[in-house]
DNA sequence: CTGAAAGCGCTTACAG
DNA sequence: CTGAAAGCGCTTACAG
């Protein structure tokens, strides 16, 4: 690229016949100026193109005006409307948006971090996409995070986006024992270590409790929250037969790969066994049978952890957590009827 | 934040007793250093936690070592494989990703470009997401720019990577003709304009053509890519009585809605009316007929147009126009069995 | 192999 | 309402 075809302040400066400190402050509105002064920047600017350089304005401002968003991945129905949701909040605030995604192949070696204090005013950071030391320096030095759908280590005072997992499980398991007559619920787990799925066997696990039902550890498999590995966990558990009658997949990602295996296996949902899911993704209702599940504000979750890190670079009161509703939503996948 | 707390070079610098030229060198890797000097900065490195401040090292480097990435939407299955594949690009060749969803609500008034040459060192545009005014300027100053899914405007050579549309559309209208033996078959375009849309469209018309079949306008409507618009529009159609055999949706989505459409109208699929559509999206394989479809390599689009615009950044030769190949993907909700 | 110094393109007290 | 000047935190010829 020609740099020198890049016109900076100092060409819109001398062809407006201002020094550069006018010119910022008529970018900037950042002060009073007179109005013919105004015209004849503007003018300057539009003629050159002019647009201010970015880092320039970050050095000396000390702002980057960028928030940052780590994932663990960019995949999987579920990151759709979070996305969507963070990019409208930046937006609105008027802020940009770099966004990373963290793979566990590459080793952290290096000073260079793909995103922190440097490049960025704040950071959102989902379930185990940065390591707690990590966390912990940044918050050594007081730098703005938000954690979504996962809680800050011990003792970090870290804000923190999440939904009702524990609620929401319970209300759809009770669900197919008080109305399906359910007894033998299969539930299949997350990624070790995943909040969501902790907190949703939580409500599994009272659900059953709060009905009598006993907790019977066979039931409960490892599913990832994605269809593959849900598939092949249920394959593996249907070769002993057919222990169960209903199951609560985790997410929606994995009632898609559980019917899948007991089609193959030649039972039928809902007549055979019932199947339910977690998230309310796009895809839900599109499923066949259409999926009983339970609806996650997902994209809402995205905005308002915007918000949240907005308030806290802009040294506002946040709340310490927010946990947004979930509910039920009953389609035929249970059993019930259209 | 605290920015007193934050080390700078100069930090890192007389801890360890030299200039930051050379901790600058250490760095960067950029010149020869002893090796005694590289151990005593790096262990104030260490000590201090000092990240370089990338908005001085952009501003004095004249790098951003960013590309930045234009997007009409963050939804939709498509975008999925896309944003892996680019990211995935990046990566490899050690840039950072900037990501910017064009918004039609917001008008462009003001200086102030969210993606652009002062912020990142190349862009890669989807469809439609950056108007022929802004293109233009990009060019005229020489700026990396590789177009995704859309030609360039008129007399501009600036690289395209994009799929075959075409040649896979006419091959999945052949499969319904030849195999199935349908003759009036629906088309349903994508949003006004878009180019897939219109190669896609070629592809059915040179199909019908080679197979002596009349195109009948009527038989041609607007799904806009997405499965509202379709299923509306399918039903629309659908008011008149059932005048075709079969339907190509256009892409996968638009099938969604079209397969929703018929069976509300009481039409099986395949049975009474054959379902296809382009893009093997990953819910494909799960719908109710699995569909039958044209896939098309959206991760490897991604992925090449980052390499196409590092080269183009690092002042390599590029392959103006990139058309990755489609595949026929036959699943029996064109009628063929299991 | 290393340092002093200029410069990247802005913002922002400080004066007037 | 406006300008001169310092400074943001780096990189990079230029000397040595």
């Amino acid at each position: 690229m020609p740099s020198s075809h890049r016109p900076t302040i100092s060409d819109v400066a001398s062809l407006a016949g201002v020094s550069i400190a006018t010119v910022s402050r008529v970018i900037n509105g950042s002060s009073q100026v007179a109005g013919q002064t105004i015209q004849r920047v503007q003018a300057a600017i539009t003629d050159l193109k002019y647009t201010p350089h970015a880092a320039a304005r970050v050095l000396a401002s000390r702002k980057t005006n960028t928030i940052g968003l780590l994932l663990p991945e960019i995949s999987g129905a579920f990151f759709q409307p979070l996305l969507r949701g963070i990019e409208a909040g930046a937006q609105e605030a008027g802020f940009d948006l770099l966004i990373h995604t963290t793979d566990d192949t590459q080793s952290n070696a290096g000073i260079r971090r793909p995103l922190g204090e440097h490049n960025t005013d704040g950071l959102l950071v989902f379930t185990d996409s940065l390591d707690h030391k990590e966390l912990r320096r940044l918050h050594s030095i007081g730098f703005p995070v938000v954690l979504l759908h996962q809680a800050p280590p011990k003792s970090l005072m870290i804000p923190v986006v999440t939904i009702e997992n524990q609620s929401g499980a319970q209300k759809i398991v009770e669900h197919l024992i008080v109305v399906h007559g359910c007894r033998r619920i299969v539930f299949l787990q997350g990624p070790e270590d995943h909040e969501d799925s902790v907190w949703r066997e939580k409500g599994y696990r009272q659900a059953l409790k709060d009905h009598g039902i006993t907790f019977n550890p066979s039931l409960v498999l490892r599913g990832g929250f994605n269809p593959d590995e849900s598939r092949q966990a249920l394959t593996r558990l249907l070769s002993n037969g057919k222990g169960f009658d209903s199951i609560f997949s985790g997410d929606d990602d994995s009632a898609i790969g559980v019917i899948q295996a007991l089609r193959q296996a030649g039972w039928r949902v809902p007549e055979d066994v019932a199947v339910v899911g977690f998230d309310d993704s796009s895809f839900a209702r599109t499923l066949d049978p259409p999926l009983t599940t339970v609806s996650a504000p997902t994209e809402r979750v995205g905005r308002e952890a915007v918000r949240q890190l907005v308030r806290i670079i802009r040294a506002e009161k946040v709340e310490p957590r927010l946990i947004l509703p979930t509910e039920l939503v009953i389609r035929q996948s249970c059993g019930c009827q259209a």
